[in-house]
DNA sequence: CCCTTGACCAAAC
DNA sequence: GGTTTGGCCAAGG
């Protein structure tokens, strides 16, 4: 039985570029209400080159946190060709990505 | 083993 | 439509 994290991990790399996630889908994906929880697992990514943890946002479409820093983040999205305003994404179900 | 801490969420105000 | 409230689960101290 994999960690709790090492399966939020195992999701966000099946994450296609320009695509999207939410903290909620991960938790459900997963069979959990743990959101809190898959937060954990981003802010812990022992894999930060492995998993693309800058493309998780929030479900009202707030980008959310980054370890080196919000704006950062935003700017990572942007180049991917994603739309963001006032640290929110513009159409988050346009590029939310179904696992 | 108890308590605290989150990059959360939905509903209520 | 911004802000507060209560609930949610796993990991770490």
């Amino acid at each position: 039985m994999k960690t709790f994290n090492e399966k939020c991990y195992d999701l966000l790399m099946q994450i296609p570029k320009g695509k999207i996630t939410t903290y909620k889908l991960i938790a459900e994906a997963l069979n959990t209400k743990a959101y809190l929880a898959v937060g954990n697992a981003m802010k812990n990514n022992p894999y930060v080159l492995t998993v693309p943890c800058h493309r998780v946002v929030h479900s009202n479409g707030n980008v959310g946190g980054y370890v080196k820093g919000i704006e950062k983040k935003i700017e990572i999205l942007k180049s991917e060709g994603i739309d963001i305003s006032n640290n929110k994404i513009i159409n988050l179900k346009k590029y939310l990505f179904r696992f």
